[in-house]
DNA sequence: CATGAATGAGGTTTCATTCAT
DNA sequence: AATGAATGAAACCTCATTCAT
């Protein structure tokens, strides 16, 4: 893990996770309410119920905060995903039962999510980087799945749009949500993108 | 225009439009290098070419830089779409080609939808519901022609759906370039969409 | 009139009596209001009927404003107490009339007072000495008076005082109204004060 | 107190307290020289012996260094009449010796009366009342000095009036020192004054 | 390990004044 | 004479970061 690369004055392991753990539920909270920029440190540990001081021996600067809560966001991600992507017997309708909890799953996180789009950008390229990065390991899983579950003669150029498309049609339930949200709900709207993926895939 | 709105102490109604186009696309560049937050307002009027005492001429805030520059982005795409949406005789292909002309536009402008996708969130409320009003119309304007286009049955809500889809599919070619610029071009990626789009119609 | 030490770039003079009419009218309001530091340059052409470029085409620094705006307070008590003050048989009566008259007087001036109170030690040295050195010609003329009309051993000391006295308690009621004013009238409470003053006198 | 009321950074009581007392000593010496708007709030931390940063850390605005430096200010007064009004057997000379202790005071604190004269104004409505309040509950105190003293039949409001006639006159060698101060000094001026008044109490 | 007071660079905004038209 | 756009010094205030306790 990255995480273990950004050091920390403090020795005990344990911990540290419990400290970056508090910190980042905490930053989550306010990230969600006024976005990176608007919070400041002091807010931060405040909301992870410690001082600016003991802050301060967990991380460097402001961007190892927002570098945490993405990267934990992420992981949060991923982990549900991996549960899902086990699949058994590949199916169509195992694929449809993985889009499903994905796109539910986006529901719960939405608000999270939105951090992901708005905030990534602040980090520096490098980090950034290594944060995109572990989108892409999710993208290629679906890749996988895509493949075992409909095998039909489809290029690798085109499954790998199709995941992607799979990929932000989740995530726009979150981020457009001023649009899609005022008519639909998320049932409705999951039935009607896997629909036409569907044809898609025919 | 809400533009008008944002008062000037300036009288010069041209000048007014000529100072704010100026100031409009030194932000653009600004923004585009370092985001709204990270640039500062005696940056944007240099970038600008005025002194930071003209800047504050034309307008009251540091946001109104960022209301002026996002309004300016979806006026350049709802003018440039106004022309391509214009269609005499409405046939699948006219609305492959209104898409293509769509995703085209969005590869030209990348930096400004990066813009759009990442500050919006920082305008006030109002302001915030007041530039979005300008996408909704825009995807109404889609959905007609989808409408017209693709009379098959379909409801009303999978129209809007289809709509919102092709939206943001342009759209992330801008904002998902890391991924997927890597290994297509603008071309292909818009073939691709087409194709799959196409099916979804069918 | 040191007024006119004060050069303008315009040369016809008429014009300049009117311009600067307009400013100290527009500046009483302002003044009144806000006071001089809170009140800006732009608000008092604007309240004079012209533009910023004209006002300083009569003044040099805001600071002139505020010297011209004193100065016309001070002349107009002045004008009134030469005619309340131009006694024709001297006595404790017109004595009596003429610190009505001078009260009454505050009582109608009270917020052009305040002016003073406040703002006059905003004047640089030289141009304070030279608008208080008209305060002092004032209090002078009270004194002849009262030497007139109260001839009574008294030091000229004392009377210098109680010039001093019946100058203050004018101006008092007008920076002292949030106590005064609250339970009095200007009728009472300059009965009170010329019954103690002739009390004093005795 | 309603300083307590201003919100500080900083918890340690005791070091507020501190901090504010070298603020307010600071910035009174700045008031007494140029004011409050011409003085900066750099100036005022530098005056009181530490950083801009750390000025704001005991402030929330420019405008609370005035609140406490004119609540410090009223303080002092108070605190010094308060032991001079507690009598034990009244009496006209105790009254005279009140009356002197007072206007002795005003002669030490000139300066910091200056700035209660023009300063006050500049404070917000609500707190330069709170402030107010303050005088007017020691011009109370003095009305029960003059009526245990003087006690011949005069009027609630007659005693009113008189009370504030001494308030004044003690704060007028302070405002008016450019024309008492000039031939008078602070005995020769308590002398008269007391004269006067005790005519006035006959 | 934890605290929180101190720091000061740097941000946004204002406004007196000038000068070309 | 009148205008008002342009200027930029300087004001207030914030906040990431440090470090003595």
């Amino acid at each position: 893990m990255m995480q273990d690369k950004i050091l920390s004055t403090v020795k005990d392991q344990e911990l540290i996770k419990k400290r970056r753990d508090q910190m980042i539920k905490g930053a989550i909270s306010l990230f969600k309410e006024k976005g990176f920029h608007r919070t400041t440190t002091r807010e931060i540990a405040k909301a992870s119920g410690f001082s600016i001081g003991t802050l301060y021996e967990y991380i460097r600067t402001k961007e190892d905060v927002l570098y945490f809560t993405c990267d934990a966001i992420y992981d949060q991600v991923r982990k549900h995903l991996e549960k899902a992507f086990h699949l058994e017997n590949p199916s169509l309708e195992s694929l449809v039962s993985v889009i499903k909890s994905y796109f539910y799953l986006m529901n719960e996180m939405q608000e999270e999510i939105l951090i992901l789009y708005q905030e990534v950008k602040s980090l520096k390229k490098e980090t950034r980087e290594y944060i995109l990065k572990k989108e892409l390991v999710m993208v290629e899983m679906l890749e996988q799945i895509i493949f075992a579950c409909a095998p039909q003669e489809k290029s690798k150029e085109e499954v790998a749009l199709l995941a992607n498309n799979i990929f932000v049609q989740g995530q726009m339930w979150a981020f457009r949500r001023w649009i899609l949200q005022r008519q639909s709900t998320i049932e409705a709207y999951t039935e009607r993108q896997i629909k036409f993926l569907l044809k898609s895939l025919a």
